[in-house]
DNA sequence: AAAATAAATGTAACCCGTTACAGAATATAA
DNA sequence: TTATATTCTGTAACGGGTTACATTTATTTT
């Protein structure tokens, strides 16, 4: 900066004030300046502003695990919109890992961070206290005073379970994930008000397999064995869905013939499978830009108004359901 | 800082000194140091160090788009080497478009990124030119001076094209990707040097459909139609092999008995799918893992060694291809 | 005990921008 | 013409660390 102050014989400040078009400089003086920094390829340190500035135009994502089908085009779309800001995005794999959240949070402050989004089940209103910049939690909510992004879980786990009625099934049985998401949970209500209250429920009939396929396979494969009357399964995501598909495979069962299945998410691997898999689909990539855009806003105008936007699911009806509509009841 | 320094009644230098552990500091003022720094909380800034070092402990990775789903194995590889030297991940998703990665280039150089790992096709020598930190090409090579980790694309090809002779196919198509990429080009090279010379070789078993899974469906779908004769697949990555199952489903062809697919890659979607994906397997996690630790020594070292490392491929042997073997030829 | 060496600490410049403030030059108003 | 407002530009402090160098104090050596 001072080679181009010394080349087009002005001060420094008077280069700053071209770089940021603030205040007033001579047109003459300007175009000197342009021209300085155009031969010198000069191109500010932005260590330097953010030190001044306290602001890094950095925002992280945290997610438990980029390997997760889920959470690749939720950290697309947020990168995007970050980009459009011309904010740089940090992406943080956690594993739900309260020391790597903590540890995180440390380190990204240090650089001066302007805002996380966050998708956590463990996270701790103290964690959070440490966090002086905005943040959003996406996905899952954890109980503060945050704005956050989720989808309508209940109303999801309710329609799933529903469809399943709809479609001729007697018996569904449920495989949630986690007890400490809340997600989940609120699936599992959903499934719980349709089938609590019929003749034919069993509580065996609900699994807990965190999220994992080839636990929900074996799962899924012990249950079906004991209990061949099942003939539909709502899995609280499609990575457990894929398991039960491949553990009625195993035994013989057909899908959707014997057994419907249907997952949650709307990941893309439900288009993979044979056959394609039936699911409750979050918007994930609008669930993305939401909360980057939200954040930004927040960066922008400092305000943090502890918003709730709850996007709704919607059902993708691929293969795995597949069969004539019965009559409802 | 100044606070710290106060509190203990020392100066500034003083409480760097303890920080950093550097110099000569007299155990008991160090002990009273501590106690201001624990006392108040105290974090140093890394945007100020960053400024004085000129590195910021921050590394980047370029990838085409973390949604295929090769990719989202390579960035947590590399993001768990990058936690281990206590630096920040940065994921930048380039859709191979030259302006983002310039764009990308240019504003990490000025926050001081003190490296990059690049999955690029189309970056050219001018562009890396401009970057005057260390690089690490990843999966694909772009001719240049640059360390790069690859594996054994032209070996790759080769072993699934016999590995289809060796289960008894007798036409063999294949899916290639883009030209542009280096790495399906080697495949390519491998797979024509097992049927160039055969008697049953056809212009027309080779296909080029960018790594996309619909297309492929589609291309084979008609390929498939005209030559029925076709009775194995090497898709040049798992993507484009799942779109190869799709279309045979869709024709009633059976996977494996009338057609045997093989894929390359080994990501994890190979297993979501009915029957699983035979593939030709990356150690993924380990060229993002080496990738990083060689990124980190050259960052530590300051030297540039122009390593090329290649990792070997191997037979991911899974249900799209389980036929009895057939003595060769 | 004087001299030499080592240890402990502080002062101030530096990294590279931004901006408050002041001063000079020019334009407009009285 | 003088007073006042405007435009333009520079000086220097600041953000929050690091470190070369100087200085003081303690320890060893002769």
């Amino acid at each position: 900066m001072r080679d181009v102050a010394k080349f087009a014989d002005v001060s420094v400040a008077t280069v700053s004030r071209v770089i940021n078009g603030k205040g007033d400089v001579n047109p003459e003086t300007r175009k000197r300046v342009e021209q300085a920094i155009e031969y010198l390829h000069y191109k500010p340190n932005d260590v330097a502003r953010t030190l001044f500035r306290g602001k890094s135009k950095m925002i992280a994502l945290f997610v438990p695990d980029i390997m997760n089908p889920f959470f690749p085009e939720l950290a697309r779309a947020v990168e995007d919109v970050t980009n459009k800001y011309n904010y740089t995005f940090i992406l943080c794999n956690t594993d739900g890992d309260l020391e790597k959240e903590l540890t995180y949070i440390d380190t990204l402050q240090q650089k001066a961070v302007d805002g996380f989004i966050i998708v956590s089940s463990t996270i701790t209103d103290e964690m959070l206290k440490k966090i002086s910049v905005p943040i959003i939690a996406l996905d899952r909510f954890f109980h503060s005073e945050l704005a956050s992004i989720t989808v309508d879980n209940y109303q999801g786990g309710r329609e799933a379970t529903e469809y399943l009625q709809s479609i001729g099934c007697q018996r569904i049985a449920h495989l949630c994930g986690p007890e400490s998401a809340s997600n989940t949970m609120e699936r599992l209500r959903g499934y719980m008000d349709v089938v609590r209250d019929t003749d034919w429920f069993l509580s065996s009939y609900l699994l807990s397999c965190n999220y994992n396929m080839e636990q929900a396979k074996v799962m899924t494969m012990e249950m079906l064995r004991n209990h061949p009357e099942i003939d539909g399964i709502f899995a609280a995501n499609d990575v457990m869905a894929i398991g039960a598909m491949k553990a009625a495979e195993q035994l013989g069962i057909r899908i959707p013939e014997d057994l419907a299945v249907i997952g949650f998410d709307g990941s893309s691997v439900g288009e993979a499978t044979s056959p394609t898999l039936t699911t409750m689909a979050q918007p994930i990539y609008d669930m993305g830009t939401r909360a980057a855009e939200m954040l930004m806003e927040q960066i922008q105008t400092q305000v943090a108004p502890k918003t709730i936007e709850t996007f709704p699911v919607h059902l993708l009806e691929r293969e795995s359901t597949k069969r004539k509509k019965v009559a409802h009841g």
